[in-house]
DNA sequence: TATGAATGAGTTTTCATTCAT
DNA sequence: CATGAATGAAAACTCATTCAT
């Protein structure tokens, strides 16, 4: 039995699942919850998606689809490193400020899932890391970056970086303007932590 | 009823749960798993701990303790501002290199945990926090550190890196050398990325 | 989640745990057992009651709503006072003559309830009170009894009888003829004990 | 294994069962509890007492002995049977009233135990049953009672409407004043329902 | 395509009882 | 005599998934 991967209710199951899981938590979205959610019976899910877990997949993967997109569109569009990955963050801040929901369930509620799960949601996010690798490596190419470091360390920093800041904003309920974290974000990221006089 | 906090018992069963969580992933570390490894019966653990999510706690408590109590000293014994943010680092490296099971724990299994437990895991993190913030002013106040930034920001960075690079080599088996990491990590985030002439 | 409180696996939900009481009794009456003996599976249980005391106490308010509707509209048949207690007792006799299974539930296992339980219980038995309070109360107004007594002690009298007499009867096995003892019970409360001469 | 079944810590181990039962209901008075109420270890318990049913049943039957023999001592002293049956209906009252701790786990909470604990409190009752038993064939001897009824249906009037009135004192909260019950309830069974004029 | 009633596997926790000291 | 730490059996309930309609 295989599934449909399309279809209006492709799309209703899964922004309804967004809509169940950062409402009610993971642990208490139930498929017969995000089912009635989306308007549709529980075995209808079960045409659009082999299981839950393939749902959740599904789910990330759309979202983190369209992120990863329009985040390398944006990218395109300008010209000098620093400020591609002035527009890396900016991106990453502005669509998930723009999807609280979003922003609940990668951030918090998609991390409590078992490893399983967590390696597939790693696969999707590859691609977004490539995004960051390409950056890095061009920076370094061109000596904007410092090239004697291991492009794998520069990743995890800038990754780790933009990730921590993103948790802690909605962990304290997106009470503060996350956007304008890009730019100091940016510049610590380039310029370090050393204070140089003058 | 009121739990014993204390004696051979305790411990033997907050070791015995790190293994089998470390083992056979949270969500398959039941109690009686966790028992058995222990070598007690079902019951002898709640003559210690008051639920499941008590010895979870506890555990990451207990552990966590000793983590930030010896980083805390290690920092102590140094002087500049610069080395002692490199003795953070190399600590965290060094105590989870050491300890493999505890560092798949509290990387990975422990995170895939209920918000209500996180919650109070976020709290045990805290004091670790704390102590990056100390560097962070401190450094900040002798200038050391740029000090036109948000001392949040930083320590997002600071310990984004930190816990990114860390999970990164769990999730990649430990398969490299993570202490090794510490020095680039340390001079990424001190000297930033740009690079400079001369 | 709500639950459905009809349909054909209702009552034979119920009805299966009647007979799985009076069979191994109220403390060996696992939910298991009740669905086995009712051909369901144990979580269907689930889908028509909240929870196992729900199902108990739906047990009872359906056994006795029947029981009283029954009571009352024969009741409502006899014109007399007398003749009413008379079909109170008898009726009472003969419902639970008919049927052993739930004699031994109303009259000892449902007993064993904790105190919430029988709280529950003890509401829908208020119902067969009221009925039994009517005839005191026109028994008392048209002088066919003795009306400077206290209408709670008259109906506890009453009650009480009725009701010791049906327990012993079930503790007795059932051995000898409950409906018979309806007669003599009725001219005791009658009469009372005295004996009067010619 | 024997156990002794005298000694200053028999008693204290009864009593403290007979407060934790009606302070905390039945269900929610574990072996743990009673022991620490009366002082002592729980493994102390077991010298004293087989198992929790032999604690059960031996604080019946030490509590109602001494109920039982109070009641006889009571009715040698009266002379008429008629005052013989009002003597039994106070002492019954009075004793309870006096003990409301005793009244609660006897009317309440000893009738939530299993059917075979039931068997055996019923042989303890067996005593007190004997007792209205003689004072209905005396009654019936010598003509102050009817003498055409079966003795079984006079003892569970006179028991069950007694029972019942204490019952329900025990489950409105020992509001009123029991004892104050036993002239009319006595004059109840003794002249019955009957209106009779002049 | 869609439904939703039915399934049944799987786990934490309590507490009477034991026995080494 | 007395202790109290340790034992381990036992059961209600949830929820992802199926399949007859």
């Amino acid at each position: 039995m295989t599934v449909k991967r399309k279809g209006p209710k492709y799309e209703k199951i899964i922004d309804a699942a967004v809509a169940v899981i950062a409402k009610h938590g993971y642990h208490q979205s139930q498929i017969s919850k995000i089912a009635k959610e989306a308007g549709v019976a529980d075995g209808t899910i079960y045409l659009y998606f082999k299981n839950k877990e393939d749902l959740l997949i599904s789910l990330f993967r759309e979202k983190m689809g369209k992120f990863i997109d329009t985040t390398r569109d944006e990218i395109e569009h300008v010209q000098s490193i620093e400020e591609k990955l002035l527009t890396l963050i900016e991106m990453h801040f502005k669509q998930l400020s723009d999807d609280h929901e979003l922003a609940i369930v990668t951030q918090l509620e998609l991390r409590q899932t078992n490893r399983d799960l967590r390696v597939k949601i790693g696969e999707v996010l590859k691609r977004y890391l490539e995004l960051v690798d390409q950056i890095i490596y061009d920076g370094m190419e061109q000596k904007t970056f410092v090239s004697d470091l291991d492009i794998r360390i520069v990743r995890q920093m800038i990754f780790g970086t933009i990730d921590e800041t993103t948790t802690s904003w909605v962990m304290n309920d997106h009470r503060y303007d996350l956007i304008a974290l890009a730019k100091p974000v940016h510049q610590l990221l380039i310029n370090g932590l050393r204070y140089r006089s003058s």
